[in-house]
DNA sequence: TCAAATGTACGATAGTTTTCGTAATTGCAA
DNA sequence: TTGCAATTACGAAAACTATCGTACATTTGA
């Protein structure tokens, strides 16, 4: 009982981000394997790496197969819910709960392509026939 | 020489935000303003409301009048531009730099309401034209 | 077999954030 | 004028985060 991450907060911060999105990005991986691309975006030594992985362990962000010498890691925590959880603070917090406001000012700074734009379109329109 | 605030990274912890959040809606405020708000939201004491917004005000995030006994402060940072900042990181870290994933994501956990969902088209219509 | 290489575990440190108790200050009302 | 109430200033503790050095364990190939 009481798995540490089945409790709705996921909060990772800054860093346990990082290797999760590796890990999203990857699937399982070794230590090494994270540590490598997380090496090419910012300087960091490996037993960081390894430590941070621990505790995110401990925390329930990650699972791992300890069974072999070297550890293999896996995320524990869906992306989408992780994102779905992430965003809505924020939209909370910095948008007073106007998910409109965010989706306004996300799309002015970063200027999206055509092709992203007619998705949202398609988007918006699947959401208004689920509604009505 | 080096105001502190005048460097990009506005990154307010999530606490500097709540206080950010008031002052934008509110004005100028004093602490025992804003700290009745906060207190609605959360428990928390008066003196924490006070050392909070006493570093803001180091930090740049906050300007304040101290002419009278009682301190009026005002955010010193555009709420806009606090926004664009924290949501580009979000975009880059939490979405591997998608604005379209994120505002799907957003649109499909907080369900808009119609008038939301229109605005954003037309605002998606904008973009449009100034971009052909 | 045994030493080098590779990995994990652990502990310590530094920095930041959040919190609050207490002291000092100030202004006003009686 | 003086003392109370409100306010600010200060200091410190607790919790977390990020970082890394070092010790210990395991595998392997010479």
């Amino acid at each position: 009982m009481e798995n540490k991450a089945n409790n709705k907060h996921i909060r990772p911060t800054e860093s346990e981000l990082e290797i999760l999105t590796v890990l999203w990005e990857r699937g399982t991986s070794t230590v090494r394997e994270v540590h490598e691309i997380l090496e090419k975006q910012k300087e960091v030594g490996y037993t960081t790496t390894l430590k941070l992985m621990q505790i995110m362990h401990e925390k329930g962000l990650l699972q791992r197969d300890a069974s072999a010498k070297t550890h293999i890691y896996e995320a524990a925590v869906p992306r989408e819910e992780t994102q779905a959880q992430l965003l809505n603070k924020m939209i909370d917090t910095v948008f007073s709960g106007s998910a409109s406001q965010l989706v306004m000012q996300a799309l002015g700074g970063h200027r999206s392509s055509r092709e992203e734009i007619d998705r949202i379109r398609e988007y918006l329109n699947e959401i208004d026939k689920k509604q009505s």
